[in-house]
DNA sequence: CTGAAAGCGCTTACAG
DNA sequence: CTGAAAGCGCTTACAG
């Protein structure tokens, strides 16, 4: 069986390939009863059209490239939901790159969408991503746009909740709760979503006038494990070592909690214990999880939508830039209980 | 700023694009000194190459296509490390698809594969896929590689755990203990990994001259909340509805403990469970997981090496057969503790 | 060791 | 409404 291609089509019919090809693709040039001939050999025949023929004439291929620290990650999977949802009615498919927070595996990735022909990047930068890095992708003629990260002085719209007002509102909470010994684990100061948290959890500190103790603050990686780890370190000498625990993210906090039991000691009955993300399995955690819905669904919805947007050219990529944050909701639960009775 | 081609190079030292062509891809043909001049033009220029044209010409695109149900559960996640690992060093690039197992979802993003001229596809095919669909894609010239889940009747090579053995040794370890009133929970009987499980599952009983009970087989989708509500349902009118819960993974697992204990059941100490798979949380949980490791980052491994092989050559798909099976390893932890004395 | 030429399979002006 | 022709940027025989 010979690979059938339009001008296969084109000779079994005595037409031209310029003819199939406007056909196919329902070009009101053609007449009706041609198209239709034509769109039945072609199916008949299992007609494959070839993207890259295409892409190659039309330097367009359809390709967004989608680019995150990590998919295992519930966070960054809820923000794919919301890409795939959003691109799955456009014509555009997406090619996936987990960069781990390494610069060379995010320039790499890069680097191929380039030579691929992608016509878009949806980007949550790693550590260490310069506005330079974004400018160079940009002047390869690949549009970029940002979604729950975002590089300072990089004149790209960026879609995200907005870290630091929630970390203040939850912070806030345990605070009303009556929690004035407060931790913070988590989150790496080099990230923007890192800082921005543990600045919204400083406000809330200041606000209420409870000094900020740098020995309740650990920076770690983002991952159940690591809170695990954290939660053990910080309490194992000092079973008070603090009566209120923010989470950077619901991965950590589970972490927390399961590190606190594994001490004997029982999260949302004798530490609070609080995330961020609001990630489904905040929900049916044993106890169940307050946490901080930070709309990622939403945040990587927009970021596609934009992105369509720019490529279609019905807004130019200056005017892309309405990118209001995302307004974070508290949702609270069972494990941030009130400090226990001295 | 003009996009820089092969013949932009060429002209600019004065050389055929043939010779440029084969100089960047340090073609033994070209002088030492010619090879110099032309990469160091190359990098000067910013020069990228264009996959499209050459993967036209060549009519191979260096892509392999990656269908799997969700990569949101770490099981799939924890293969896809595997094939990025194996893929890493060869000169493939991936690209992903979650099907959730709708067979609609698999076919487009075949099709999308075929397009881009994909060079092969490794499957963890949806419920529903038939032998036929997979000859139909092999006959479209896209091999095939199985991961986890296989097709029966389908000739094609698969790399996945025992998973009947697997079940049959975890649930052989709680009747050692002296459970006799097991559960099993989760998995679809349409999948070939709900099946082999089930049937290991039921192996064991019979082995050990218990009869089965179906009440106590409830299927679900394999998620943290499927767990949950299976607990809930099955304990929250009789408390002592089984004394050990075999379930079909550890997601499932941890969903199920967290429902117990909603219920004021405590896991590993009223109750057993154990999962499936032994995901990273399994040894963080709290009481830890007793689970079967199920080697799914060596498959993804195997699968990609599999691929590479088929695609360079180096073995006809017939000879990719070596699909032995990864034999599974118990993981006794907490949870897994003895019934309690009446 | 290097070059001229053809061709992969499309789409896009242009002409009729 | 349809066709002839050029060209996207590579690679691959083939000739020298």
């Amino acid at each position: 069986m010979r690979k059938v291609t339009l001008s296969t089509i084109a000779e079994e019919l005595g037409v031209s390939t310029a003819t199939v090809s406007l056909a196919l693709r329902d070009s009101p040039l053609v007449a009706d009863a041609t198209k239709e001939r034509i769109k039945e050999a072609a199916s008949r025949s299992g007609y494959i059209y070839n993207r890259r023929a295409a892409s190659l004439r039309t330097s367009r291929s359809g390709i967004i490239g989608v680019v995150v620290p990590d998919i295992m990650n519930p966070f960054f999977a809820e923000i794919l939901v919301g890409i795939e949802e959003e691109l799955g009615s456009s014509r555009h498919t997406f090619i996936l790159c987990n960069h781990r927070d390494k610069i060379a595996a995010q320039q790499n990735f890069i680097e191929t969408l380039l030579q691929f022909g992608a016509d878009g990047v949806i980007l949550s930068p790693a550590i260490g991503t310069t506005a330079d890095d974004i400018r160079a992708i940009e002047s390869s003629g690949l549009p970029v746009v940002f979604v729950a990260r975002w590089v300072k002085g990089a004149r790209v719209p960026v879609f995200r909740g907005d870290d630091k007002k929630g970390a203040y509102m939850v912070t806030r909470h345990l605070i009303e709760m009556g929690h004035r010994k407060i931790a913070f684990i988590g989150g790496k100061r080099e990230t923007s979503t890192g800082n921005d948290r543990r600045e919204g959890f400083l406000a809330a500190l200041e606000q209420a006038g409870i000094e900020a103790v740098p020995e309740l603050r650990i920076g770690s990686e983002r991952t159940r494990k690591a809170g695990y780890d954290a939660a053990r370190t910080m309490f194992s000498k000092d079973r008070e070592a603090a009566t209120a625990i923010v989470c950077f993210n619901d991965l950590l906090a589970i972490g927390v909690m399961s590190g606190l039991r594994s001490l004997g000691i029982e999260p949302g009955r004798d530490v609070a214990v609080a995330g961020y993300d609001d990630i489904a399995e905040a929900e049916i955690s044993a106890p169940t999880l307050t946490s901080v819905w930070n709309g990622q669904q939403e945040a990587g919805r927009l970021a596609a939508r934009a992105m369509v947007r720019i490529l279609t050219g019905s807004v130019s990529e200056e005017d892309a830039h309405d990118d209001r944050l995302i307004q974070p909701e508290l949702r609270i639960r069972e494990s941030s209980c009130p400090p226990k009775p001295v």
